[in-house]
RNA sequence: CGCGGGAUGGAGCAGUGGUAGCUCGUCAGGCUCAUAACCUGAAGGUCGCGGGUUCGAGUCCCGCUCCCGCAACCA
């Protein structure tokens, strides 16, 4: 009865490329790849996506102070963020989509023109706070007591200018609709809840464009040169266009509508995934998120913001530099919470590294196969293919923290075993009954193997490779630092 | 003002109303297969504060204090 496995779609946030890619991102990117890769090995038809967020006033910006044309800027990072699939030990397949191609332009002005033809999009007036002192335009959150911080001695202008504006305000019911109707759209329960909240206290439609002449570094909006589409209306869209859409049929039909879908997201994009676009996917008559799974902030130590005037950031590339791909991985996946904040200090790292990947799981994987070599003529065939309900249930509620749990609950279960039966004597007086224990052991070692395959893909592969030679691993899994 | 989160032994965290747990660290034993690793035991907490509901509350309700994030045209 081999029943039909639904194909299974899974993407990160879109970081934008104004900085080099940080340890919040490579969580979410990691956690994903967790996912995407449990569900390959259970069978289903996975797709899994990242890429880069590349238009907006920032990187306008950032383009100019460097003297650089703006899609020059942006290549360079996106070369940086796409350095991190091997950094990560991310899957092989993972799709990398940039902002700035081809068919994501293209797929962003269809999206426009829908929503556009379907009602959701007009123009309209609207009025900016502006310090002449600055020659900026001053957005609330800005704002000091209603005025500029830098010249609180002016008076700010109120400045009219034209922009497209979607009806965000029309969506407050479907949107409310939709949740009651989906009560698991969010991961986790509290975040469910503030976004709910947060609808209920009323929307108001967002400006989806800039002036062209004010900031041309943007997707043309259709039928209209002087304006650009606003960062977050392009961006968003990179859902669906990752999977072909608006062409019809192929992998957007086949993953967004038929099969499975999820977004990992951090905490601040909580708004933008479950409501926003949301109500986009609603007004161009496309099918919702099935999923939303929001992650905490990673922090420095007792809590506060990771920031480069506190010295207080943890870069993944030193970290993998001296640690090694899977110890970054291990310490973002079962260390950190899996909703709340948590802090990430180098000293904390190092603790949870000695303790749990080079004491617990490479040691046993020493000592059992050790025993093994040493004892048994050839190796122990084992064929381990399916998980724990425990730790499958776990994943399949993204809970990857209780799912790794278990697995180094199997740790100590076989450490005390070891400790009890004692086979490193016993095999000195009844050879059989101790080889008999070795044999036990080699068996339980493989299946944290096998359940370790989507969470430390390398030390999965390398405690394989040895029982499957029969050997102690020559090189220990994990370097006592 | 408002919304959400947090406050649990030295540190980081779990805890579904019913003897307060886990990891690290500390101390004392044990073992020797293993990366001075592993196992056992101990010390250490009036679960932020004050009320209430209940036979019984870290867990539910009310009030308060402190910390963090959000507060939309920043991304």
């Amino acid at each position: 009865m081999a029943e039909e496995k639904k194909p299974f779609y899974i993407t990160t946030t879109l970081p934008y490329v104004n900085a080099d890619p940080h340890v919040g991102f490579a969580m979410e990117f990691i956690r994903a790849d967790v996912i995407a890769r449990f569900k390959k090995l259970l069978g289903h038809d996975v797709f899994f996506n990242t890429g880069t967020d590349e238009h907006g006033q920032k990187l306008f910006d950032g383009a100019q102070e460097k003297g650089v044309a703006p899609q020059e800027f942006v290549d360079s990072f996106a070369e940086k963020f796409k350095d991190l699939k091997p950094l990560l030990g991310i899957s092989e397949d993972v799709h990398f989509i940039r902002t700035t191609d081809e068919h994501h332009v293209r797929a962003a002005q269809e999206f426009w023109k829908i929503c556009d033809q379907n009602g959701y999009i007009y123009k309209k007036e609207y009025k900016i706070k502006y310090c002449v002192g600055c020659e900026l335009e001053k957005t609330e959150s800005e704002l000091v007591d209603g005025k500029c911080p830098i010249h609180p001695n002016r008076e700010l202008e109120i400045r009219e200018e034209e922009n497209y504006f979607f009806k965000w305000s029309e969506f407050q019911e479907k949107l409310l609709t939709f949740y009651e109707e989906n009560p698991s759209f969010v991961t986790p329960d509290f975040r469910y809840n503030e976004i709910k909240e947060f609808v209920k206290r009323g929307l108001e439609d967002f400006s989806i464009s800039r002036l062209k002449e004010k900031m041309s570094w943007g997707v043309p909006v259709p039928g209209d040169d002087g304006h650009v589409m606003y960062v977050w209306f392009d961006a968003l869209v990179n859902y669906i266009s990752t999977l072909g859409w608006p062409d019809n049929g192929g992998n957007f039909e086949k993953f967004w509508v038929e099969g499975d879908t999820v977004q990992y997201a951090g905490k601040d994009n909580l708004r933008q995934q479950s409501a926003m676009w949301q109500a986009m996917l609603m007004a161009a008559h496309l099918p919702n998120t099935g999923n939303i799974v929001i992650n905490g902030f990673i922090t420095g130590d007792g809590g506060v913001k990771m920031s480069k005037s506190l010295g207080n950031v943890v870069n993944p590339y030193d970290v993998v530099e001296e640690y090694g791909t899977d110890a970054l991985r291990y310490y973002l996946l079962r260390e950190v919470s899996s909703y709340e904040d948590s802090p990430f200090t180098m000293e904390l790292f190092k603790q949870a590294y000695n303790a749990n990947l080079v004491n617990g799981i490479g040691n046993l994987t020493n000592r059992i196969m050790k025993l093994a070599e040493d004892n048994l003529e050839e190796p122990v065939s084992v064929e381990v293919n399916c998980f724990d309900s425990k730790f499958e249930n776990a994943l399949n509620n993204f809970d990857i923290k209780k799912a790794t749990d278990f697995i180094w609950s199997k740790v100590s279960e076989l450490d005390s075993f070891i400790e009890n039966e004692k086979p490193f004597s016993v095999v000195k007086e009844d050879k059989e009954k101790g080889r008999k224990l070795i044999v036990e052991m080699v068996q339980n070692l493989a299946v944290i193997g096998y359940h370790l395959q989507p969470i430390l893909p390398e030390a999965a592969s390398k405690i394989r490779e040895a029982i499957e030679a029969n050997k102690k691993p020559e090189t220990p899994l994990f370097e006592r630092k």
